[in-house]
DNA sequence: TCAACAATAT
DNA sequence: TATATTGTTG
């Protein structure tokens, strides 16, 4: 019972009329509901040959089919990832300039798990074969007749029940909507709302008179045999698309003046109900408190980390305060001997819909190619394991990583997706992602807070957030295994990495300064004066967290806030009820009003970013994470 | 059995 | 509208 109230108009009845052909076969064979099928179906052709694209196209206008024909293979793509969804098949020419056919359909299969129909004039076995054995759903030879397009829908349909995103039960609704309202089906099919109602009304105006639409139901279950089948409602499943919709609508109103209704007029989105809304926002409102919560530790990471060095500079009196405090420090139940993956105590963003196939986050679409180092490519040869289990969910090369992290792709899936290629540049959405996910957490989340850092002052660190981001940046990686990476001020090749020993995590005994003392020389520790709160002088420093450290809470105080930098602000802005950076007071002695918590962070999720220009820093991430094989790929 | 989802009830 | 509860699903 799910349907997935994207952007495909018609889909709906695409889909219902599947089952209800499947059941009724005398159905099937009814020119009119064929046709009527055929005109809820969105074809791409794509083929670089003019005069056979457009009689392809005229040929499948002709069986009623929607058409939209593209010459290159790249806008074919283009096309795709903006509105992926809104196709259901994909008719592809094998020779082609730039890429092939087979390349294409590669593509298409991997990126959009879209049914691709190959044609050509060469109709060797080799050729198709090799179209059939990468993935076709099909392969025509040219010259293409109507006989050959006029069955496409099957290929279409079937990808769909594949894709198990089917399902609506509901036959005799349908029929009603089709034999008692005369207008095409098309037109019904255009508005998912229109289904809806044609099929709904009815039971809802029972519905009004029952007390409960699920006691209706049991009793609909126990009547069930001798009269139509019980009615189930259409589930409505939240692709990224539609998520980004809805973030969009949010982003447009105002976090805190978005509710239901203004959503769900602002979405625009046919067929999506109130009520559909509703129940997303309460889901993203629960995932946004996660999120916080999950920051809230790493922001005890970072407090503890800043304790730390202030320490070092005399303030031993205020870190044993947080020592002291069983809710201050880091505790770590078993000490030392176990592993890391043991431990395994932390808790991470809990995934949310299924397992989400990779994406990449809209920085990226530029880096996009049709080649296997296609990031997107490679992430679609995981393990079918790791592999989106929900289809709708594969075809946004572009969504925001939020809507991956509810969608609950997993922790390694999210950092192979950076990983896959260089060119995939963090951006600091992706990382706070990561830390959410529990990998690690980049603490000033580059780039993307800009639109933060701009209330700030700027006379004592300010400026520095964005004068050097390059080869004199500073980063140090925090994990689980207590990593501190480094770059001194100086010497950008000097490396502090060092490993605490046999720590997994912190030694409740084992006091932060001990630990890091043990591993960085006193030169390089000097050099090092101010990295605490992520901010360093005259350079930035990316300060790695990883909730896996096992950090206690720590309630962020307002006295401890101000005393930090601005670096913190990554881990203080979703700190609900916290003095938040805006509410530091500037060097001029203005204070900015204070932005809700949630509010912050639905930006952090919403809000476009830049990108992290740091891939040395990234490359010495992945290669200090503690998720090191692909063993245990969720690291769980 | 459980967790997560979306729908539904309050 | 916000939140709690419920049914469904994998």
């Amino acid at each position: 019972m799910s349907i997935a109230l994207s952007e495909v108009q018609g889909e709906l009845w695409a889909e219902t009329t599947y089952y209800n052909l499947c059941h009724r076969v005398s159905l099937c064979q009814s020119m009119e509901v064929e046709t009527l099928i055929n005109r809820s179906i969105s074809i791409l052709v794509v083929d670089d040959d003019v005069v056979c694209l457009s009689i392809v196209a005229m040929i499948l206008k002709k069986c009623k089919y929607q058409v939209v024909t593209v010459k290159h293979p790249m806008d074919a793509l283009s096309i795709l990832r903006i509105k992926g969804g809104s196709f259901d098949l994909v008719v592809v020419d094998v020779h082609m300039p730039d890429m092939n056919g087979f390349e294409l359909q590669q593509v298409i299969t991997n990126e959009f798990e879209l049914p691709v129909v190959l044609m050509s004039a060469d109709d060797k076995e080799g050729t198709i074969l090799k179209g059939l054995d990468g993935g076709a759903a099909f392969f025509l030879v040219k010259p293409i007749s109507v006989d050959d397009l006029r069955d496409l829908w099957q290929y279409a349909l079937l990808q769909k029940k594949k894709g198990k995103r089917v399902v609506l039960e509901e036959i005799d609704c349908l029929e009603k909507s089709s034999n008692c309202n005369k207008k095409s089906l098309h037109e019904v099919g255009e508005s998912v709302s229109s289904i809806n109602e044609n099929c709904y009304q009815h039971i809802k105006k029972e519905k009004s008179k029952r007390k409960s639409a699920r006691t209706q139901r049991n009793a609909d279950k126990d009547n069930s045999g001798n009269s139509a089948a019980p009615f189930k409602k259409a589930k409505v499943v939240w692709t990224n698309s539609l998520h980004n919709k809805f973030l969009e609508a949010i982003r447009d109103i105002g976090f805190d003046k978005a509710v239901p209704k203004k959503i769900l007029d602002q979405m625009k989105v046919p067929g999506l109900t109130r009520e559909n809304v509703a129940s997303h926002l309460q889901k993203y409102r629960i995932f946004l408190e996660r999120v916080s919560d999950a920051c809230c530790r790493i922001q005890a990471a970072d407090t503890s980390l800043g304790m730390l060095s202030q320490e070092k500079f005399g303030l031993q009196k205020q870190f044993s305060e947080n020592t002291t405090n069983p809710r201050s420090l880091i505790h770590t139940a078993n000490n030392g001997s176990s592993s890391f993956r043991t431990q395994q105590t932390r808790q991470t963003i809990p995934s949310g819909y299924e397992q989400a196939q990779l994406f990449l986050n809209e920085d990226n679409l530029g880096n996009i190619t049709h080649s296997n180092e296609n990031p997107l490519y490679k992430a679609n040869q995981l393990p079918s394991t790791m592999k989106a289990k929900n289809y709708q969910t594969g075809s946004s090369a572009y969504e925001d990583i939020s809507s991956q992290l509810m969608n609950g792709t997993t922790s390694t899936q999210v950092r192979r997706m950076l990983s896959g290629n260089p060119a995939n540049r963090l951006s600091g959405r992706n990382l706070l992602a990561l830390g959410t996910n529990g990998i690690t957490m980049h603490a000033t989340l580059n780039g993307n807070l800009n639109f933060l850092r701009d209330g700030f002052a700027d006379d004592q660190c300010g400026t520095n957030f964005t004068q050097n981001n390059d080869a004199d940046e500073a980063s140090t990686l925090f994990t689980g295994h207590m990593n501190v990476i480094g770059k001194s001020q100086h010497d950008s090749e000097q490396c502090l990495a060092q490993e605490a020993s046999s720590s997994d995590g912190f030694d409740g005994e084992k006091q932060c300064s001990a630990i890091l003392s043990d591993h960085i020389d006193e030169e390089t520790y000097m050099q090092l004066p101010s990295f605490v709160n992520g901010v360093c002088r005259g350079q930035e420093v990316d300060a790695m967290l990883d909730p896996v450290c096992n950090f206690s809470e720590f309630h962020n105080t307002n006295a401890t806030q101000q005393s930090r930098g601005i670096g913190d602000l990554s881990v203080s802005f979703v700190n609900q009820g916290n003095v938040l950076p805006h509410q530091q007071q500037d060097h001029i002695g203005h204070t900015e009003p204070a932005e809700d918590g949630m509010s912050q962070l639905h930006n952090v999720f919403s809000y476009p970013t830049e990108q992290c220009k740091d891939e040395e820093f990234l490359e010495l991430v992945l290669a200090s994470s503690p998720y090191e094989d692909d063993q245990n790929p969720d690291g769980l």
